[in-house]
DNA sequence: CGCTTTATAGAACGATCGTTCGTTTGTGTC
DNA sequence: GACACAAACGAACGATCGTTCTATAAAGCG
């Protein structure tokens, strides 16, 4: 790795942290060119614009997830056990990455839900490729015969995200220190609707 | 009504609707004199500064969203129509009252949850109260024997607030038309769990 | 009406924003 | 070590930011 693409990638790890703070438009190349010490234009030459710089986090966040959250779960054999490994290092993963002012897509996509252009797709594009992993991952646990034939993946996958957003919301915001023991007992209430009955199959 | 008090409320009837595109933090006195076609100076006189200013629109945003979603849902019989009612209410209110932008205190929650300050305190305030009184209307229909003894009226009104941000998201990010009919999806399981089984009580 | 108070306008402030340009420093290669 | 290239800098740009000050216009009241 050359040495440019070394210090852009120390630029987009300070970025990255300092977004979750003030969010990816609260981004500021004056105040990043600071924490990095390095010169505006000296940063600035590594992206040829702030939003350049701002889609280059959206997908450091998009990659980190998949590293952190996703991949380890995979581990887990398909079923509701790996459902449940996504659904706990989704809590985690605040804290595993460096996100000490929370989740970075979450807070993206709200403030981008209404304004149109490249940061909107980026963002767009990233939650629909998670609701789709959370889709075939609920559509394997149903092959593997622990959630009900009749379950509908769709609907499943759209109450999971609703679980971690008030979580992080709870936790974040109302300093509720039971939002995670929460988060997880509505998960197991859910997945326990959803699961064959075994006394009754 | 002074002439004063008009105009601060045209105001913030414009600032209201921009921040619900922009987010609170995002208002610009520039802006927003533009819009009203008034000077800079001028409006700014009526807040002091521009952090006032944002205070004032989280609190016009908290004062609609009890006219518009709790009060009308309040002249149902407490119980679960009470409940549905105020679901059904919140899941429109971004129609009703006037919000292009989807929900400004969903969006300032995420955008200040890390940063202390009033506008923080704020946002706080009113999503606390607004999960007290999700739980004493859930509390009063466990009295009116709509839901079992044993529900946990905060884990109950928990899972609502997860039902609410995802369809905001789900309908406003990923344009999913869908989007309410599986929150009230959502709501009917989340409910016929907590119900009194009337065949077995 | 006249008088006091309030509301609005206009100009300017210093600060910061993203961006551009020319130059200097550094890196990697023959 | 010399050369070519990439990387970083420093200064400046025009624009916009929130804010302050002073002056003008309007509103409210006797």
């Amino acid at each position: 790795m050359g040495k440019g693409e070394q210090t852009r990638q120390a630029i987009l790890d300070e970025a990255f942290s300092l977004a979750s703070c003030v969010g990816v438009g609260g981004l500021s190349i004056g105040i990043l060119a600071e924490r990095t010490k390095m010169s505006k234009s000296g940063l600035f030459a590594h992206f040829g614009s702030k939003e350049e710089l701002q889609l280059a986090v959206l997908r450091e966040a998009q990659q980190r997830f998949a590293e952190v959250v996703l991949r380890p779960a995979f581990r887990q054999p398909r079923g509701v056990a790996r459902l449940r490994a996504i659904v706990l290092n989704w809590l985690d993963w605040t804290r595993v990455a460096n996100l000490p002012g929370g989740c970075v897509i979450n807070a993206a996509a709200a403030e981008f839900d209404d304004q149109p252009g490249a940061l909107r797709d980026e963002v767009r594009r990233g939650l629909i490729a998670l609701r789709r992993t959370l889709v075939e991952t609920v559509a394997k646990a149903v092959e593997a015969g622990d959630l009900r034939p009749d379950t509908d993946p769709e609907q499943l996958a759209f109450e999971l995200e609703g679980i971690y957003q008030v979580a992080q919301q709870s936790r974040r915001l109302l300093n509720d220190p039971d939002a995670d023991r929460r988060a997880l007992f509505a998960f197991d209430r859910l997945v326990r609707d959803y699961a064959v009955e075994r006394g009754k199959e």
